[in-house]
DNA sequence: GTCTATACACCGATAGAC
DNA sequence: GTCTATCGGTGTATAGAC
C-alpha cells in the first residue's frame, strides 16, 4: 500500500497552488472533474507533480478540504464577536459562491468517508462557535417564550441563510425577497440594531 | 451530431430500470459515479443498453431528474391538501434520503446547463405551488406584522427543514431537537392543531 | 432486443531520466 | 524538482452479429 515515492516539502509553494486549483476546479467543474490532470492543468503545472507533493487524490482533496473549513471557521469566529452577532452571522450565511462550493463537499462528504467524518466535525463545532456570543446577547432581551432556544434560533439563521445562497447560486429567486425581510424583522425584535 | 443508431421504444420496462439505476447509483455512490457502466449494472442489465434506450448519459440523467421532481411536486401538492399545509410541508421535508439525493442534484445543477435549467424551472414551480393553501390558511389567523408574509414562511420552513435533512444524511445532529421545537412551536402560533 | 467487439480518450499512479 | 514514458483500468459511444 505505502509507496516509498519522493516526496516534496509541504511548506511549498506549489502545494498552495495546487490547493487552490482543487477549489477553482471544484467551482468550475464540480467534484466529478477532480483529477489530477485537472488541478494540475488549472495551475499551470504537469499532473504528476500532484504525487510529488501528495500522496494520492485523496489526499489533496481532504487537504483542501481542511484549508477551507479553517477559513470558514475563521469568517464565523469574526462575526460573532460583532456587536449584533446574529445579523453577522445572517450576512455572512448567503454568499452564493460558498454556498456553491458547500453544496459540492456536502455532496462529496454523502460518499467519502475521510471528508464526512471532517464534516461532521467541522459542522458540530462551527454550530457550537456561533452559538456561544449568540446565547450572551440574547439573554440581554426579554424572551416570550421557551422555543427561542439560541441554539435553534442560531440553526435557523444559517440554514436560511444556506438555502437562499444556494438557489441564488442557481438562478431561483422566487421568495427571496420576502424572506430576506421576514428574517430581518425576527432579527431585529430578537436584537434591536443599537443604531435605532 | 446527431447519429442514426437503432432506439428501444420510450415505454419499455428495461428503460425504467436504467432509471431506477440512475437513483441507485446516485443515493449510494453520488452524481461523479453516474456512468453507463455502473448504471446498467446496477440494474442488472448490460451497459450498453443504456445507448440502446438513450442517446447520451446526459439525456438520461435529465429523464431520471424529471421522473424525481415529478414525484416530488406531487407530494408537496397532497402536503398542501392538508388541513395545516405548513405543518404537512415542513414534516415532508426534512426526510434525510430525499435530502441526500437533493443535494447531489443541486451540485450537479451547479455544472449542468441542462440539469440546471431544470431545477430552476422546477424550484420556482414547487414554491409557488406550496405557497397558495398556505395564504389562505394564513390569511384566516391575526397577522401582527407584514414581515409574516406567506411566500417567507414557507421558504423559511422548507430551508430548515432541507438543511436538518442534509445534516442528519451526513450524521450532523447538534442543535437539531431545539431547531425543531423552535419550528413547531412558530407553526403552533400561526396554524393552531385544531385538534387541541 | 441484446450481445460481442471495438474505437479512442482519460484516469490514478509509478519508474526512472534529467 | 520536474519531466517523459508507461502501466492497467475505466469511460462514452458506436458498428454489426445473433
Amino acid at each position: 500500500m505505502a509507496s516509498n515515492r519522493r516526496m516534496g516539502p509541504e511548506n511549498s509553494a506549489i502545494r498552495e497552488q495546487l490547493i487552490d486549483g482543487v477549489e477553482a476546479v471544484m467551482i468550475e467543474q464540480g467534484y466529478g472533474a477532480l483529477t489530477a490532470r485537472n488541478v494540475a492543468e488549472r495551475a499551470g503545472l504537469k499532473h504528476q507533480l500532484v504525487y510529488y507533493y501528495f500522496h494520492s487524490m485523496e489526499e489533496l482533496m481532504l487537504t483542501a478540504y481542511r484549508r477551507r473549513t479553517d477559513q470558514v471557521m475563521a469568517r464565523v469566529k469574526d462575526a460573532t464577536d460583532s456587536p449584533r452577532p446574529l445579523q453577522a452571522l445572517w450576512e455572512a450565511n448567503s454568499d452564493p459562491v460558498q454556498a456553491a462550493l458547500t453544496v459540492e463537499y456536502m455532496a462529496l462528504a454523502n460518499h467519502n468517508d475521510a471528508i464526512r467524518a471532517e464534516t461532521v466535525e467541522f459542522g458540530e463545532r462551527l454550530r457550537r462557535t456561533g452559538l456561544s456570543k449568540v446565547a450572551e446577547r440574547l439573554s440581554e432581551t426579554p424572551a416570550d417564550s421557551a422555543a427561542l432556544n439560541p441554539f435553534a434560533i442560531t440553526m435557523a439563521v444559517q440554514s436560511i441563510g444556506a438555502i437562499l445562497g444556494m438557489e441564488t447560486a442557481l438562478g431561483i429567486s422566487g421568495g427571496h425577497a420576502e424572506t430576506r425581510a421576514l428574517v430581518q424583522w425576527c432579527l431585529d425584535q430578537l436584537q434591536p440594531d443599537p443604531g435605532d
